[in-house]
DNA sequence: GTCGAAATAGGCCGTTCGACCTATCAATGT
DNA sequence: ACATTGATAGGTCGAACGGCCTATTTCGAC
């Protein structure tokens, strides 16, 4: 009774590595998706036990991928594969329905552990297992994302991110300009930041907000 | 008569898949670097034949890691990888002494194909075969990062995303204040951009500008 | 039950920004 | 030879920005 994995990532280069590294392990790989589009279909057609998918992927983005996939085959153990550990993406994720959340940087060896950690564990447990495997990102990656800027600190610097100028904001979060400059201001102060754009770029490099 | 190989890369998931791969394709993978470091390190004290170069890591850029190496060792060859092809990136590696350049999205037999081919031809054909790599990149790859901006225009992006005021940016590059407005404004047209947090998020979009 | 943090809002003030305009010079291409 | 483009530099002006204040309310923590 082999597991059957489907993997999804766009670059090939690391899909045919992870494909012969997880054969070489005794996993029966029964197929490789480009991007969200199509690990949805394949899923769908293969009906693998676990699915390993990248969070960034053309088309479709790993995180909306898992949603559709347990939508329509709750069955399916989807484990997310992301560059850095970010709190807000995890989150995203298991919301999303994945059961297991690795970064990249981890070993083939933990990569097979956590995949028959999921599927050992019933449904029931995997919410341990995936909070498990965030211990784990948080020992081994960044010690926090951390709480430097607050909620609202954090949807202002996204606005901005996305294209708003200070009024735009303002209308947006429904508050008055004002507010959103001390927020910008208790923000400057927590990045170290002189102005908006020096904000929202440490904001970027710390994966506090994301480039659409 | 095994060619000898250093991956570096900082993701492990796709060093060791790359290395078991490699190794099934009948290479020798004499080390693995998961910085610049490290990859500059391990170069000088393993003399492998090809070093696997990844453009993006801690510590130090593969770019310039390339060039250490290069300064020390001018046998090794360097083949770069990068997650998206990037003009700038690519002659900027070449410049620094990398033999070729391969995208993550090529195939694993791909890199075995580039790493013979630049193991066969001498030295006074590498040009040739970086060129007919780009070719490659160029067909898969954007259309082109086409010149949108102007090189002077370009400097001016890449100081602000350095945290660089006008004032600074001006000093920098030995022209006025009015000069470097005159630039911004024309970047802002050219970018579609109402101010600079925008242009230099739209920059680095486009991998006109990268953050450090 | 008080203390602190977060979110809200305002004023004031000097600096900077960006839009719109002209202008020169060198290089490049037709 | 002429047109175009890039890089340089300047002026003006209103809007936006950021620093530095105070102040209220709410909410969770201790």
């Amino acid at each position: 009774m082999t597991i059957r994995l489907l993997l999804a990532d766009d670059h090939r280069m690391l899909r045919e590595g992870l494909r012969r590294s997880m054969v070489d392990e005794g996993f029966d790989v029964v197929g490789e998706a480009a991007d969200g589009d199509e690990a949805v279909q394949l899923a769908m057609s293969l009906q693998p036990d676990v699915v390993l998918m990248d969070v960034t992927m053309p088309n479709m983005d790993g995180v909306e991928a898992t949603r559709r996939i347990r939508e329509v085959i709750p069955d399916v153990k989807v484990v997310m594969l992301t560059m850095h550990a970010d709190r807000d993406v995890v989150a995203e994720a298991l919301r999303a329905g994945a059961v297991g959340y690795l970064v990249k940087d981890c070993s083939i060896d933990e990569i097979c552990e956590a995949i028959r950690m999921v599927m050992r564990e019933d449904a029931a447990l995997s919410a341990d297992v995936a909070a498990s495997m965030l211990d784990e990102v948080h020992r081994t990656d960044l010690p926090a994302t951390e709480h430097v800027v607050t909620k609202r600190e954090e949807e202002v610097l996204q606005l901005i991110a996305d294209g708003c100028s200070t009024v735009e904001v303002a209308e947006r979060l429904f508050i008055s300009q004002k507010t959103v400059k001390n927020h910008l201001a208790s923000i400057y102060q927590k990045l170290d930041a002189r102005d908006r754009t020096q904000a929202v770029l440490s904001a970027v490099r710390m994966g506090i907000v994301h480039l659409t």
